[in-house]
RNA sequence: CGGGGCGUAGCGCAGUCUGGUAGCGCACUUGACUGGGGGUCAAGUGGUCGCAGGUUCAAAUCCUGCCGUCCCGACCA
């Protein structure tokens, strides 16, 4: 994509106000290359973990690079030549910069692009309350940051992907359009993405009621048609979702209205990373029982099963034999359970109790700007990084990465703030402050003085202005301006300037005002 | 990568089923009128119909292969 004048302006406003606060942080811009070695990014074993998100390239020698994706390897290699000694000690470096990443699927324009801008920032840290510290200041200079900018949006705990380390936070803007869910609960601060959020722990696990019974369901491959055939609701079937484990395969087991999470999942011990659901035919091998009768009890395979599935009791399941169920199963009883076996690996829906009963939990979406992690040690100790502490110790130090979406952002801006017509900057990122619109300025001298001389007095005041002298009609003008989105519109035309009037409009209002030409500009805050 | 759609003028599309003159709207050019919410009329410019092969007297249209692009799913700022 090609930023074009006014997108290009609205960017560098977005620039402006992400340095500023940055820096009133205790940040300090640096500027990285975009170009790095493969050996920086073998150290850390990225080089085979990014994968095909990686951009690589060769060089005249064959030797091999990338295009950054991002940049914890060059700061952690610029930190470990640059810094010796706990009293440089902490360090907060940033960067505004183009990302290169092979996107498994661009989408909405700018939004998702193989190349976008990007703030990277990265910190450094002796010991732990010296990362909190700075962790905290990261996260509230975020939420300045899109204050300034005037959008609604929520910091969530969120799950910390390829760049690894122990906790981590987004910031959504909230649109419809958004493609994360996240998670809050009605009556208190938790909020998540959809990929990490839990519900409250369920009750004890009743006792059993029912005896087993083993039942022909002839035709039922699915939860619905199971419901249908033994008049169940989902929430007392469970089902059985058979992944690639390290070691053959593993049997993940949910209650039947719920959906896995592929990110909860990925983690369990033993499965295979990235999430990758078994084939047919090695289900059919492995459990002699095709998807759609398969069950956990006499399970020949590991199992894992959500601690909401495991709070079941006279459940129907199935019966790993093609054709049937049971019903009135139980675990212990039927199919002994270890702890460790029970696990969260379902996507909450809303309505679920929310931790600590905060109230019930509800969804939203949100369009991911900013990220931030705490890295650990995992950087520092992977590439040698290190400093002597006050007792002459080499430590490993602590790290924190901050990220925002730059170009992102300009879009999700739009989400928030247009109508029917177009956009409606706010005043703070506009690209100008003033639109002004002559009518019929290539007719009229009346116009094109008046013109001039409020232009020229808008210039004089410091105020940002554009003026349409284009020879188009009065609509067409009007149109643009609306597309355009400039917060605050002067018409000038002959109809007004006989009464030495213009007229005035805010384009977050609905309607406009006549105001004397003389007293126009105070209107302009 | 898997599933689906679409490639015809700068843009958006019709025409393809049923082979026979390549069309519509917008944009653009010129002129006249018009002039406070995307004007009217008139005259124009512009296309190897994605590429390659095949069938046919004849291919945008039928057949084969390739390429591109968009949408839907598994990732991330």
């Amino acid at each position: 994509y090609t930023w074009l004048p006014l997108g290009l302006a609205v960017l560098r406003n977005i620039e402006t106000i992400i340095r500023e606060e940055m820096v009133k942080s205790g940040a300090q811009e640096v500027l990285m290359p975009v170009v790095q070695p493969a050996e920086l990014w073998q150290e850390s074993a990225r080089w085979q973990k990014m994968g095909d998100e990686m951009l690589r390239m060769q060089d005249r020698h064959e030797r091999d690079f990338c295009l950054g994706p991002t940049h914890e390897e060059v700061i952690t290699d610029l930190f470990r030549r640059e810094v010796q000694s706990y009293r440089q000690l902490p360090v907060n470096y940033f960067q505004i910069q183009t990302k290169f990443r092979d996107e498994r699927r661009p989408r909405f324009g700018v939004m998702r692009a193989r190349e976008f801008t990007m703030k990277d920032g990265y910190s450094f840290h002796l010991d732990q309350t010296s990362f909190d510290a700075t962790y905290a200041e990261m996260y509230d200079c975020y939420s300045r940051i899109l204050t300034r900018m005037q959008l609604d949006f929520r910091a969530v705990d969120a799950d910390t992907g390829n760049i690894g380390g122990a906790n981590s936070h987004e910031f959504h803007v909230l649109a419809e359009s958004g493609e994360d869910t996240i998670v809050f609960a009605a009556n208190g601060p938790y909020a998540a993405n959809l990929e990490k959020a839990e519900a409250a722990l369920p009750a004890a696990t009743p006792a059993p009621q029912q005896g087993l019974e083993k039942v022909a369901t002839p035709g039922v491959k699915t939860i619905a048609d199971l419901c249908a055939q033994l008049e169940l609701p989902a929430a007392q079937t469970l089902k059985t979702l058979m992944v690639v484990a390290d070691d053959g395969l593993a049997a993940i087991v949910l209650r039947g209205d719920h959906d896995l999470n592929e990110t909860k999942a990925a983690k369990l011990q033993g499965i295979r990373t990235p999430l990758q659901f078994a084939g047919e035919n090695d289900i059919r091998t492995t459990m002699q029982a095709a998807p759609g009768s398969l069950g956990p009890i006499t399970c020949p395979v590991p199992i894992f099963v959500d601690r909401e599935a495991a709070a079941l009791a006279d459940f129907s399941c199935g019966a790993n034999e093609d054709g049937y169920h049971y019903i009135g199963a139980n675990w212990q009883r039927d199919c002994e359970l270890e702890d460790q076996q029970v696990v969260d690996v379902r996507n909450v829906v809303e309505g679920d109790p929310a931790p600590d009963n905060q109230g019930a939990l509800k969804f939203l979406r949100g369009i991911e700007v900013g990220h931030i992690f705490q890295l650990g040690t995992t950087y520092s100790t992977a590439m040698n990084a290190s400093v002597l502490d006050q007792d002459g110790n080499s430590v490993a130090p602590i790290m924190g990465c901050y990220g925002m979406g730059v170009t992102r952002l300009v879009a999700a801006v739009i989400e928030q703030n247009h109508d029917d017509n177009g956009i409606i900057w706010p005043a703070p990122l506009a690209p100008y402050q003033v639109h002004l619109l002559a009518l019929n300025y290539h007719k009229s001298e009346n116009v094109k003085t008046a013109t001039d001389a409020l232009y020229q007095e808008c210039q004089e005041q410091g105020i940002n202005v554009l003026l349409d002298d284009r020879d188009e009609r009065p609509g067409a003008k009007f149109a643009d301006a609306d597309l355009i989105g400039i917060p605050h519109r002067i018409v000038v035309g002959e109809r007004g300037l006989k009464n030495s009037m213009v007229e005035y409009k805010r384009r977050s209002d609905p309607s406009a005002q006549d105001v004397p030409l003389a007293e126009v500009l105070d209107r302009i805050g």
